[in-house]
DNA sequence: AAATTTGTTAACCAAATGGTTAAACTAATT
DNA sequence: AATTAGTTTAACCATTTGGTTAACAAATTT
């Protein structure tokens, strides 16, 4: 139908900068490297993309929106404060096992660039902790839960299951493990941070 | 004395060197915007520390060693786990809130360089958890705190001390405040951080 | 099957970048 | 005043790097 071969060779690049990129950061990466691990002329990189600027964006809302929509998902769904914790911690832990240069990423490529965040906001599926807010009030006069600042808390949830991730050489170096440890701690944080959190909110 | 000049020249390299690697990374860092920052001639990072690689370590370690001896200090002192929760919270927020490009700056470049870490692993003050994993292990059979593996513990607390500082564009975003209502959160965070700790360890 | 469009490559280019050099400058020592 | 050693600068250099070009190959269309 189309003229395109099937789109493999744009896939391939996405992959290999994918790969490239959040290992090294916009800045750290190389075209030439990139174009060697898809295993094509550099030439087809600005083919398909233009620019090294613009790959680097394609990879970063990719990585972005496979990050987004879950969390806001769980964020807005109706359970209960206590099963938004355990679902989050569960299903993130499990992501950023398989995914986790991700979070590091996202996070250095935005203290990089600032201006990136006004782009994300407009986006679709940026979370919105709107009701997430309400629903702590709810529950605090309920007294199912403490006490607590809803935007306190929410820090709280996210740096407990994303930071372990994000300084894993520093962690590992810090509490002393090889890598398999750290795997199995990781791991265990699945069902770990959930009491923890629901332990520290509980009355 | 000797021909010296007072080394001022060294200083100020160094102290733009700081700005820049810090807040652009090793990569994204030039020797030409070190030179503007410390206000001379290029040739004089070269001739006072030889190389980029060698300036930046000069950085590095600075840094390091000005985050790793308060660390160690707080987990080697008598006091018990709660006290420790509470003087390291309450120190290290206060100290990130004065430097707050110094985590992410520091993490970043170990996830880029994973080998710089064996080299800090060998310095004298690299933070030791020995004698917090006894204590830990004492409290929680004199049932102090509840039952709790105590590398999760210090990866729970780092992870609450840190993370808002390494990711403060995208939770600004995802919280949706300005600049100075976070500098409030944080703030906060000083106390709320180690409520937050006790509450979720005490029985 | 001729013409046209799309995909791919090797060679090339200009700008940026880390690093060097040789000469000039400064200030203390003789 | 001359010497000497450390400091600073402008100009320069080689390499790297993102990006381009022109020719060629392979589909697609007519």
């Amino acid at each position: 139908m189309t003229k395109h071969k099937d789109n493999q060779t744009e896939d391939q690049i996405l992959k290999a900068a994918q790969i490239i990129f959040q290992t090294k950061g916009m800045d750290g990466a190389r075209m030439q490297e990139i174009a060697d691990k898809a295993s094509i002329n550099k030439a087809m990189l600005h083919y398909y993309y233009r620019s090294k600027q613009l790959l680097f964006e394609a990879v970063f809302n990719k990585a972005f929106s496979l990050l987004a929509p879950e969390l806001n998902r769980i964020l807005n769904d109706s359970s209960s404060i206590e099963e938004k914790i355990k679902n989050f911690t569960d299903n993130y832990i499990s992501f950023m096992i398989k995914h986790p240069y991700l979070p590091g990423f996202i996070i250095q490529e935005l203290n990089r660039n600032p201006k990136f965040i006004e782009k994300l906001e407009s986006n679709v599926s940026f979370p919105d902790i709107t009701k997430f807010k309400n629903q702590v009030k709810n529950e605090i006069e309920n007294g199912t839960i403490i006490p607590i600042s809803a935007e306190q808390l929410f820090i709280n949830i996210l740096s407990l299951n994303v930071f372990p991730f994000v300084a894993s050489p520093l962690i590992k170096a810090l509490v002393n493990v090889d890598d398999t440890t750290y795997q199995t701690i990781l791991e265990a944080r699945k069902k770990d941070v959930s009491n923890f959190l629901i332990n520290a909110i509980r009355k």
